[in-house]
This record gives C-alpha cells, sequence and structure tokens, in this order.
DNA sequence: GCAATGATTTACT
DNA sequence: GTAAATCATTGCC
C-alpha cells in the first residue's frame, strides 16, 4: 500500500499534487503513530515558477529538491512553523507538493497533545504550519526518504472525482508576481478539514 | 561576518 | 481586520 518512489518522479508536479488528495499521510516520530488522509496541496515548479524556493537558484537548503522525488522537504517559516513539502519529478528538476491540510485519522490524541489542545477542532490540522506541528514534523526531517520508517505515503481506496476538487490560486505568495495566479492550488470540497477559503 | 525577510499562525483591537 | 512573534537561510559587505 506503500506508494513507490517512482511515484514521486513523475514529470507533471500539479498531476501529482492533485493526485495526492486523498491519500494517507503517516509519520511514526518518537515512538508516537499519527496518519491523515490529504486534503489540500499546492504545486511548485522549480523551473518556471518564481514561488517555488528553488527558482533560479540552487543552495544548501534547496538540494534536496533537486534530488529525485520521493524525499520530504521541511521548511522553517517566520522562524515558528514547519512547512512540509514533497520533492517530486526527477534528479535537477526541483519540483514540490506543499501540503497544507489533512483530516486526523489515527493518532488524535498525541496531534492534540503536541498541538496542546484538548479538543478536536478543524484547526488541528488546517494549514500547513499546524498540521506539521500535529504530525511532529520538524525542519531535522528534510531529505528523509518518504519509503523509510518515519514518516511516508500509503494508497487509500477514497479517491475523488474532478467534480469534488476544488482548483484554486496559491496563498502567500503574491510576491511572486503572475505566478502567483496560477491555478497550482488543489483541495477536496465541502470538507472541513481544509485551511479557511479566502 | 552581519542584516533583511518570509510556502504562517495566533491573539488582540 | 491588523499586528506581533521569531529564526534559519540568504545575500551583500
Amino acid at each position: 500500500m506503500k506508494l513507490p518512489a517512482e511515484y514521486y518522479q513523475g514529470e507533471d508536479v500539479v498531476a501529482i499534487a492533485k493526485d495526492l488528495l486523498g491519500k494517507l499521510l503517516i509519520t511514526s516520530i518518537d515512538g508516537q503513530f499519527t496518519s491523515g488522509v490529504i486534503v489540500e496541496t499546492e504545486a511548485y515548479n522549480g523551473r518556471c515558477d518564481r514561488a517555488c524556493h528553488a527558482f533560479g537558484r540552487r543552495t544548501p537548503r534547496t538540494e534536496v529538491l533537486y534530488k529525485a522525488g520521493g524525499l520530504s522537504y521541511v521548511y522553517l517559516c517566520y522562524g515558528i512553523h514547519s512547512l512540509f513539502n514533497i520533492a517530486t519529478n526527477v534528479e535537477g528538476k526541483a519540483d514540490a507538493v506543499l501540503i497544507r491540510a489533512i483530516e486526523p485519522v489515527e493518532g488524535v490524541e498525541v496531534m492534540l497533545k503536541r498541538r496542546k489542545m484538548d479538543v478536536l477542532k478543524p484547526q488541528l490540522t488546517a494549514g500547513p504550519g499546524s498540521l506539521s506541528e500535529a504530525l511532529g514534523i520538524t525542519t531535522r526531517l528534510t531529505g528523509t526518504p518518504l519509503s523509510g520508517s518515519t514518516i511516508w505515503l500509503e494508497d487509500n481506496d477514497k479517491t475523488y472525482d474532478s467534480d469534488e476538487i476544488l482548483i484554486g490560486t496559491r496563498v502567500g505568495v503574491a510576491y511572486a508576481k503572475e505566478d502567483a495566479l496560477l491555478p497550482w492550488r488543489f483541495r477536496v470540497k465541502d470538507n472541513k478539514w481544509i485551511s479557511k477559503a479566502k
């Protein structure tokens, strides 16, 4: 059921981002097992997308994006939030998919504890910074293969029809100018676990 | 070596 | 609705 490495090495990062909806994201960190269904993603293309960290430069931080797909890329934003990405495409092509929201499945108590919450609310995992914290993902997981036993994805019988998927523009990337208008944000329609629509 | 800034969240006015 | 928190990475000196 675990997704093979080849799955992440496709040419079309946008298609992968869309297909990831409904897949299971699982982490086993510090002996704590947690999982959730991916309900919101964004695609980033390293070659023609100004919003991608790897656009126009290759630095130690973005090096993992240039490697073959199937690695995790965790970026610390605003000094507070860890954003979880999946590096895709083949070596030399710096594409990535940002996971923006999941629907909790297993280990809810663990997630609540990590988030210092005592009641299950949508905001537990809605938003890239929140879901990373809930799953225990931190920057030290950057470069971790998704085929390992720390963090991985599994196929799920649950797939969404195209009429159940909302496509929109990405948020928080206004500085990328015209690239911010690309319709590379995918989310599941009428799902209460996605981050609030703008 | 040092200063500027961001794939955001949260709390407060 | 607006503003503050907070630090690794980056780019310039």
